[in-house]
DNA sequence: AGCACGCCGACT
DNA sequence: GTCGGCGTGCTC
């Protein structure tokens, strides 16, 4: 904050306010101001005062039109707290606020505080923060008009018998039957009309309503509305059979409902394995929480955002906004007014679906939390899982965060056991309101068993030079035998394209990107190298760009090629793949799904996007192409990535009668991840990959930032950070006292060194202590000035390091 | 982010 | 003498 406040009244006023005679200061210290932040530029909060006009009509999450700047340019604000002008008075002048723009608090109490802890947290200027949480069809009113609407005046009865007797010949004024009845139905209504809504209401024309008005009996006023649904709802048969739940789920909602039925506020690790039926549990649960009158979120990667997974939330509560991410402004906004105004109970929804304007939230449900794709990789850079147990513990609700394969962070917040008391820096970073209960379900439903998984080493296939292709024999007799026994079949290839590298085997050059600094991969179908990060392509050559030697080499395994050769081995097989490139429509993964549901694809290949959430009790064998593209990236959690990755494939099969099998092909076939993924070995993994982040000082043992410099110019950019960092470095080492766990890495050049044409230069920071570092590095920068040509980013709790 | 202010180079 | 280049600093 740019001013001093002046927290005690016999403190001396500043000059411009002492001057003022003694009833004039009294008058201003009642005046209220409120202080108000901007969506871009600025990053302030400023006091205005609130004209007399406005009193009471302006309250903390409503925009409002301020001046602004010495010509003073009205620009859009957000209030975020209104109070006396007595407490803060400043030597600056005051201006006041020009207008109101909604007339609706956009955002609670409890809400606003969320949007400051967001805005600390994650060091990002408040009004930025609003903008993420409000979706920009509220923010435009999209899908509503302004219209003029008729109401019956309060005092129309006393008015009605001032007209019958006023009338100068005497008789006075006698309403038709007519208009009686005109009257009689606006009066019933319990919203205002417009003409032609109240011409229909009362079967009349547009005479007695004019007449009416002119009497003075029916007000108009200009409101803004929805406009009226295009689409009608259709009420949906609710499914309300009994779901038998098993021991473990039993045992998982009585725990999680103890916490619902006391309004408590709690966070629930629902680790169950793939199969043990979370969203059964997730469900039952909300049932209670809607038996109570409260409303709940469920957030699930934007992936998961299918109708299989919405589906089974629609057919079990009669009121589900489902938060998709191509739903139009106007869609969203109606959405959005419908969940802000209680008519909905459920909201499902990726992300930002964090944000939804229950009136009465209770309970909050993260599904697959470990996904990284709750983290947003634009300002502001929540994570929505953090942002979640914020909002739990300010609404005072349970949170369930739900996992086959929880991250790491969550299982670390979980129980005392793992933390030693000896250790001053786990109790650091594991501050109270962080403490998860784990509740574990361990079975499958059914008794499903976990299938069986074979490693196949890749190593010594190249060596024997068994094959060709991606397909290894192994694979290819489990495939075959699949096919035979009638089951579907799920391969996993996490590289898009053709092939992931163009390389001239006579001078050595690689077709790289101009613009970044990466492989362009070739693409078949249009015949292009493309370059997956900008975008770039030209047409494949044929002839190497560098020496023009005639033999160029097309090498590395895209899904494209996969399917090629899936074709030409199973050529009786349908096969589908699922990738971006070919689910581009709307509709496109729906689509793909069904086929796949109703037996019309026997194998489905494709990247990640296949590997999560699919329920499909015909798939007996999931193939992983290879296990090891995740595996080597540099990047401290690869081994988790890798294992939650192989881990969710794997339980795509053995969800029906007929089992299923998992055969994984690798490089690395003894890499503990792979090793612990290919036995379904959770905490096996956790209890190897726990330690090796405690020695090296990695979350969940520190928090991090991540600062991220780019720049068109190498040497100005790589200059850029190394100050940067220099500044870091000194302002720790002046404000602590002790050298205690602080780390700062870099600037080093980041792993992608060039994108779109930037470089890339990065500096990492560890630190026990969240807290200092944000306050460091926030200082830092607000004190740094920035070369003209060059940005830089932060990222607090970083999961993308690339 | 905008917008004004400010202090040096090429114009009528 | 003035018009205008965009560097610098401020916004209740």
């Amino acid at each position: 904050m740019l001013y001093q406040q002046t927290f005690f009244d016999d403190e001396p006023l500043p000059p411009t306010i002492t001057e003022l005679p003694p009833w004039e200061l009294d008058d201003l210290k009642n005046r209220l101001l409120a202080k108000v932040v901007f969506p871009t530029g600025y990053d302030a909060v400023l006091d205005y005062l609130i004209p007399n006009e406005l009193v009471g009509k302006i309250e903390p999450g409503m925009r409002v039109m301020v001046p602004l700047g010495k010509g003073n340019r009205l620009v859009l604000g957000y209030c975020l707290d209104i109070q006396r002008c007595g407490l803060s008075v400043t030597n600056i002048p005051l201006k006041s606020i020009q207008s109101r723009i909604d007339e609706h608090r956009l955002l609670n109490d409890k809400m606003l505080e969320l949007t400051r802890w967001i805005s600390q947290h994650y060091l990002c200027p408040i009004g930025q923060v609003f903008e993420a949480m409000l979706p920009a069809g509220v923010r435009s009113n999209a899908g509503t008009r302004l219209t003029t609407v008729l109401y019956v005046t309060e005092d129309a009865e006393q008015r009605l018998a001032v007209l019958r007797k006023s009338d100068a010949k005497e008789k006075g004024i006698v309403l038709t039957p007519k208009q009686l009845h005109v009257l009689e139905t606006l009066r019933q209504s319990a919203e205002p009309l417009t003409i032609l809504e109240l011409q229909h209401a009362a079967k009349c024309s547009a005479a007695p309503i004019n007449t009416l008005k002119q009497l003075g009996l029916f007000r108009v006023k200009t409101i803004r509305r929805q406009k009226p649904e295009t689409d009608i709802l259709v009420q949906k048969k609710l499914e309300i059979a009994p779901y038998q739940l098993n021991s473990d789920q039993q045992q998982a909602l009585a725990t999680i409902l103890d916490a619902v039925r006391n309004n408590r506020h709690e966070t629930f690790l629902l680790y169950g394995v793939t199969g043990s039926g979370k969203t059964e549990v997730y469900i039952q649960a909300i049932h209670e929480v809607v038996r109570r009158k409260r409303q709940a979120i469920v957030l699930v990667p934007e992936i998961s955002l299918t109708p299989q997974t919405v589906g089974r939330f629609k057919s079990r509560f009669p009121d589900v906004a489902v938060l998709h991410s191509h739903l139009t402004d106007a869609e969203r906004h109606r959405q959005w007014t419908s969940i802000a105004e209680g008519h909905v109970q459920v909201a499902v929804g990726a992300r930002s679906a964090v944000f939804a304007p229950f009136p009465k939230l209770g309970l909050i449900v993260i599904d697959e939390e470990h996904e990284n794709s709750f983290k947003q990789d634009s300002a502001p850079r929540y994570h929505a899982r953090d942002v979640a147990r914020k909002r739990a513990e300010l609404e005072n609700i349970p949170l369930i965060l739900g996992s086959a394969t929880p991250s790491l962070e969550s299982w670390h917040s979980v129980n005392p056991k793992n933390i030693n008391p000896q250790n001053i820096s786990d109790q650091h970073v594991t501050n109270s309101n962080l403490c998860t209960k784990l509740v574990s379900m361990p079975n499958r439903v059914k008794n499903l068993r976990l299938p069986l998984v074979e490693i196949v080493d890749l190593r010594e296939e190249i060596r024997n030079r068994l094959t060709r292709g991606a397909i290894h024999r192994q694979l290819h007799i489990a495939i075959r035998s699949a096919l035979n026994e009638k089951g579907q079949v799920i391969l996993l290839l996490n590289r898009r394209g053709f092939s992931t590298h163009i390389q001239c085997p006579s001078c050595g050059e690689t077709l790289k990107c101009p613009n970044c600094d990466v492989s362009l991969t070739h693409h078949k179908t249009e015949e292009i190298a493309l370059c997956h990060y900008c975008d770039y392509q030209i047409p494949a050559p044929t002839r190497c760009p560098q020496c023009h030697f005639a033999g160029i080499w097309y090498g590395g395994f895209g899904t494209q090629k996969l399917e090629t050769e899936i074709k030409s081995r199973f050529p009786e097989a349908s096969v589908l793949r699922m990738d971006t490139d070919t689910m581009q429509g709307h509709g496109a993964h729906e689509r793909a799904l069904t086929q796949f549901r109703e037996g019309k694809v026997q194998i489905l290949l494709g990247t990640q996007m296949i590997a999560k959430g699919l329920d499909f009790p015909n798939v007996t064998l999931v193939g992983v192409i290879n296990a090891d593209t995740a595996l080597h990236l540099p990047d401290f959690r690869a081994s988790e990535r890798t294992f939650h990755l192989i881990t969710q494939v794997a339980g795509r099969t053995g969800r029906g009668e007929k089992g299923g099998r998992v055969i994984i092909q690798t490089f690395s076939p003894d890499h503990p991840a792979i090793l612990a993924a290919a036995k379904h070995d959770y905490k096996t993994f956790v209890t190897q990959e726990l330690p090796m982040r405690k020695l090296l000082g990695y979350p969940p043992y520190s928090k991090m930032i991540r600062i991220v410099v780019r720049g068109e110019n190498e040497t100005k950019t790589r200059e850029f950070a190394i100050e940067f960092s220099k500044r870091i470095k000194t302002s720790f080492s002046s404000s602590s006292e002790q050298p205690i766990p602080f780390r700062i890495l870099g600037p080093a050049p980041a792993p992608f060194a060039k994108l779109r044409g930037f470089y890339r230069f990065h500096i990492h920071l560890h630190d026990i202590n969240g807290e200092r570092i944000r306050h460091l590095v926030r200082s830092v920068s607000l004190a740094l000035k920035t070369p003209p040509d060059v940005q830089w980013v932060l990222d607090v709790d970083p999961i993308d390091m690339l």
